[in-house]
DNA sequence: CTGATTCGTTAGCACTGCTAACCAAATATA
DNA sequence: TATATTTGGTTAGCAGTGCTAACGAATCAG
């Protein structure tokens, strides 16, 4: 494992790799309290902050295919956490949009998350935060422009 | 989505939550060609960098119950990627450990997520990629704290 | 109008997580 | 010693999440 003086990429992916998976698997206990599935919450957040969208652009948004999308709006709507419209100008598409209740769940979830944080960040200063905040931000951005 | 000029835990663990997701997703990408799947890989890397173990000690070392570990062995066994064998002192207990096979299959897996991380985070700036070191250093210490 | 494309669904597979129930071995206790 | 309890692992069965292939319906291009 290279252990150079400057920043070598494949090892800062390496490590990141594991930091992901480990920090998931963390979070994995405290999501459990929501009584929804990961795919569920992640695609409830997003027609939650980013605002109602179409089943496939749901789907781009979450990296999956759209047939998985399609069962997992099923089980929010019938869940009631997300509603669904036609479109005027284009039958095919359907829009879909976070119900209240859906969004006072997200809004549990993320509380729960807060709680998670406070525990696991509890030795994390306010400039760490920063970081990760920031390492957030360039993860996905450069997610989204390599795919 | 607040956009305050101070650090926001709760946007952060959203962020946090949400890149991690994306960032494991992307690196699965290339997972596929390995034809083990994430549960899989993620038991014969503990065997191969930690060594062989009963498997319940496996099972609580990916935080899994011992019946979803016990399908996992199953399945990597059936690749013969996995042995199993008797404890002399007690019967019940099975030691995993991994076979050479599964060893390389491992090795060439991780070189495979790892360059397609590199690859991702080739067009990401020096200092970015040591905001993002930092960050997984901080994520695996935090982490590993409160466990 | 016809053919191709696009959006979403259905069907069916594989993998991964759980709990409940169970078996067998080991250990504790009467 | 005999019985009861605990422990390690498996089996059965459920739910969730991912995929591809095949389809229907709507739209668009010609």
């Amino acid at each position: 494992m290279a252990r150079a003086g400057k920043t070598n990429p494949t090892e800062v992916a390496d490590r990141l790799h594991s930091a992901a998976i480990h920090l998931l698997r963390h979070a994995r206990q405290r999501d459990v309290l929501t009584q929804e599935g990961p795919a569920r919450l992640s695609a409830l957040s997003v027609l939650v902050f980013v605002g109602p969208m179409t089943l496939g652009q749901l789907a781009a948004a979450d990296q999956v295919k759209p047939p998985t999308m399609s069962r997992i709006v099923a089980g929010l709507k019938a869940a009631g956490l997300v509603k669904s419209e036609g479109d005027a100008q284009d039958a095919r598409r359907i829009h879909v949009s976070a119900t209240a209740k859906g969004r006072t769940l997200l809004q549990q979830a993320r509380e729960r998350r807060i709680q998670l944080l406070a525990e696991t960040f509890a030795g994390v200063s306010e400039s760490e935060i920063l970081i990760l905040q920031k390492a957030a931000e360039i993860i996905e951005k450069a997610v989204r422009t390599v795919r």
